[in-house]
DNA sequence: CGAACATATAAGTAAATAATTATATAATCA
DNA sequence: TGATTATATAATTATTTACTTATATGTTCG
């Protein structure tokens, strides 16, 4: 496949608000399904399923301890990915609003 | 709406095949929608329609001429848009390997 | 071991998107 | 003016995608 069509793959990948909001925070730091449940307001399927597409890409990778599986950018220098996490605004804001749920 | 959602919209655009291929053409030069359909081996109709979802993003701006359409980058200086354009591989041998049609 | 919890996967549904086909608009030129 | 060319738009169809609901897998802990 050629580069130019690797890269639309990316630039789909990360054109979706729940992917791309999911990018962002794993920007600051890692993060367990549960803690993402929380922080984006949507279903567990849903974050494991947006989940699976980002590692399938390799954009992230999963480490388990216990029952959590944890998340986090993976090959922070493959090329494209930098330039991309680059453009993402700081999610401070997101990590204040957010307190942490029994689960994790 | 948030940087972030603003952020994704983007790369939901330049996230198709064609549409990318378009932007990283027009990198190089500015082309009329017969260049287009030529070089990306795709119908008329399939072009202008792709065309409308950058030109309605401000991506790209129409200059018509005669009865040619010519299509530019417009505003490469627009947040994201110049980090986005670094990452397109040079279209170089696209160009060099097109014979321009009788329209054009 | 069995209950409870965290997560993944599968199946189904609804919505969004790309592409095709058909038609309209606008410019040129005989 | 009417034919031709370039392009846009509309309507339709087909495909893809996101999300929900239901279920399975794997871990912890009594």
């Amino acid at each position: 496949m050629a580069d130019l069509d690797r890269l639309a793959e990316m630039f789909k990948l990360l054109g979706d608000k729940n992917r791309l909001q999911i990018v962002a925070l794993l920007n600051d730091r890692e993060l367990c399904v549960c803690e993402m449940v929380e922080l984006l307001s949507t279903s567990q399927p849903n974050i494991s399923q947006h989940i699976r597409k980002l590692k399938d890409a390799q954009l992230i990778k999963e480490t388990r301890k216990g029952q959590w599986n944890y998340y986090s950018l993976s090959a922070t220098d493959k090329p494209y990915l930098q330039a991309v996490l680059a453009l993402l605004p700081n999610q401070e804001e997101k990590f204040k609003q957010f307190t942490p749920v029994a689960c994790c």
